[in-house]
DNA sequence: GTAATAGTGTCTATGAGACAATATCCG
DNA sequence: CGGATATTGTCTCATAGACACTATTAC
């Protein structure tokens, strides 16, 4: 099948970052507007290429995490979302990439990226309805992003990523109404979590802000798998939204 | 950061499957003898380059699936893993590899492979416990393809992809344990999988090979994604193996 | 009949979901 | 005190897990 003669044929390697958080108890991802071709003027996953050869992929992942999005590595959860190398994906020619899943807490405003005409947060739902423009694969490469953050809250602790070092049981409940898209019994919920052993661990009393009774706050727990698991509801018709 | 004149660097594309399947109750995964440096000798996935610059990479796999391990797309659950591509894992150079998961049904005995020098089926235990000489990452591919079955049986109805086009519960059952590890209750796993809308589908009574009452035949339902999903119970010391 | 495998029924413990009731803050 | 939010308790229903029992074949 190979021949003497035969060399395989190289690609260029990018990689592109779908980073969620939450604003307003809604999810956004961050999304930049393309300065230059292809797809100038569209709205596009922050990410690019190999820097040099010998790069490690995810490390250049941070670099662009932190270069497009001014995000540090501190406590981010990264993790590899899947290939995407349809060919003709990019008209510079055969270009293949790596997206992760990055997770932030919510952050200080807009962020001006640095080869990035724009940088901004944008609403899930506005992204994947398709108003706007999204440059190459995009679209999909987001709602692979959220279905894939949908089922990590359900078996694992990914959902105090989106929170800061301490948070109280209503904003871990948010997290998961935000995700999910659905509202949850609040009763229940703080039942469901404070019995999963190692998701939460109490992290002193709280202070309080405007009214009602000051809620007590929590850190991450040691377990990243939890069991059991959180379930996610079967979508039903009177759900928030 | 980028240069007026800088370019990106290339990458030398591959794809790699973990292709598995049951024999006599035990997972296997199909290897090969490489039959060329780099790794001369030792055993690998069955995989390649990319055959040229268009080719889809989903091709490359199905493409490398019948190549390599004679096997045809039909009916064949065919997913991607998640990419390898670590700076020297491969010592001719960049080279980054698509690992893709195929699961099989049992099939007739050895394969004989075009450009690989032997196939053959191992056990996955003697293939994870060190002992074989796996080349490049292998190893750590392996792992994660066991790993993605082990989880997408509880979710999806991928167990039936192990089975031929009809199957008994036991049959079902076995492959649940063989993956997992672990055995299950013959009884509450009948109820269990019955119960489950739209998993599996009566196909006629059975015919008979030694002793025993007859099992009725199934075959695989309609739906992909079961719900409420198959309970992998937490590892325990009273376990098969 | 016996041996062997297939399939059904029953009981119990646990957890999810609905929702009432109590606690603790602000003013 | 009243208003607001946090936290606890109780009830019911579904289901996983343990396990006794019945059914259907070959001999």
């Amino acid at each position: 099948m190979t021949e003497d003669h035969w060399v395989p044929p190289v690609v260029l390697l990018a990689v592109d970052l779908v980073i969620l958080t939450l604003r307003q108890s809604r999810l956004h991802v961050l999304l930049i507007e393309r300065g230059i071709e292809p797809h100038k003027g569209a709205l596009a996953l922050p990410g690019g290429f190999l820097q040099h050869a010998e790069e490690d992929i995810i490390a250049a992942a941070h670099r662009e995490l932190s270069e497009e999005a001014h995000l540090d590595v501190e406590s981010l959860s990264l993790e590899q979302l899947g290939v995407y190398g349809d060919p003709g994906r990019d008209p510079r020619g055969r270009v293949v990439s790596v997206a992760y899943l990055a997770i932030a807490p919510r952050l200080p405003e807009p962020i001006a990226g640095t080869d990035a005409a724009d940088a901004a947060w944008q609403p899930i739902e506005r992204v994947l309805s398709g108003d706007l423009d999204l440059a190459f694969d995009h679209r999909r490469i987001i709602t692979d992003g959220v279905e894939r953050a949908r089922v990590k809250l359900e078996h694992s602790s990914l959902a105090t990523a989106f929170c800061g070092p301490t948070f109280t049981i209503t904003d871990l409940q948010d997290v998961y109404e935000a995700v999910w898209g659905i509202s949850l019994d609040p009763r229940n919920f703080y039942r469901k979590v404070q019995k999963t052993e190692g998701f939460i661990l109490p992290a002193g009393t709280a202070r309080k802000a405007t009214t009602g009774r000051p809620a007590r706050l929590f850190r991450a727990g040691p377990c990243t798998v939890l069991y059991p698991p959180m379930v996610r509801p079967a979508a039903s018709p009177s759900a928030k939204e």
